[in-house]
DNA sequence: TTAAGTGCAAAATCTTTGCAAATGT
DNA sequence: ACATTTGCAAAGATTTTGCACTTAA
């Protein structure tokens, strides 16, 4: 996880500060796991309208300050990016996304390291995206 | 590819051979990759209500007929199930997505293998999911 | 002050549900 | 003939857009 000042985050971005931003981005960096948009509608639905979040997330998103994962079930969730090489509309989250069956988290699997896949002929890589379905950690141990 | 007589598939499966079944079968089964919720609209949706394809994809689906993929971008794709392996809610499709970023379509790549994947402690894998994103090979090619 | 951000209303999609009519066996 | 399947209407859910009001810089 990137460690940073929040404030600092949004003005290199040249975002503005605003209440809900900061909160928001507060949140998502604290959480361990991928953050749905259900789930943040839940947090702040109460101090920012639904349009607002949606509105913030895309934000967050161009500027490469998270991303966006769709989850086995084809729901958004969003974490912040990893590393300083996401820039706007250009992001690098090469990782791989744990999706837990119990809990129903996705955690970013920063640290696991990805395998080369041999592809068929003429199939060229670019990037790619793995998830995993299993139980996580949290769940294992409990 | 699996082989197989549309017909009987829809008989073991004890679904009716509707007309709209069939051809909606015989095109999945055609195709190399797989097909797009709003493809489908497109094509079978001046034959059939658009409520009608739904039912019967998630009735393929739940008889272990098709497999449903969800792109990168959150769009529902289906796909033939690959072997007789898949049973009534109980898929076994563990094999790659290719998404192609020109074309945008979606190939399941039943051949190429699939990495073991070191977890990090406690986290069991059950199955899991893969997407590449890239050029396949058609738009390579051309 | 003023450009960016937010809230509200409304539209556009996407997906599901209920029930009467049509179809397959 | 009878259970299944389909179409239509409508409800729910999700996401986007437009515009006036508010806020941060």
């Amino acid at each position: 996880m990137r460690k940073f000042k929040t404030e600092e985050v949004l003005e290199d971005a040249g975002l503005k500060k605003t209440v809900i931003r900061i909160k928001m981005l507060d949140f998502i960096s604290a959480s361990k796991t991928a953050v749905s948009q259900p789930d943040l509608e839940k947090i702040f639905g109460k101090i920012a309208d639904r349009v607002t979040i949606y509105r913030i997330l895309s934000a967050f998103e161009e500027k490469g300050i998270v991303h966006k994962i769709i989850d086995l079930h084809g729901t958004s969730r969003f974490a912040l990016c990893n590393d300083k090489h996401c820039k706007e509309h250009d992001h690098h989250d090469e990782h791989i996304h744990f999706n837990c069956t119990e809990c129903g988290n996705v955690t970013c699997l920063d640290n696991v390291h990805v395998p080369v896949i041999k592809l068929p002929k003429n199939y060229k890589a670019a990037t790619f995206n793995m998830s995993v379905l299993g139980v996580c950690n949290d769940c294992t141990v409990k």
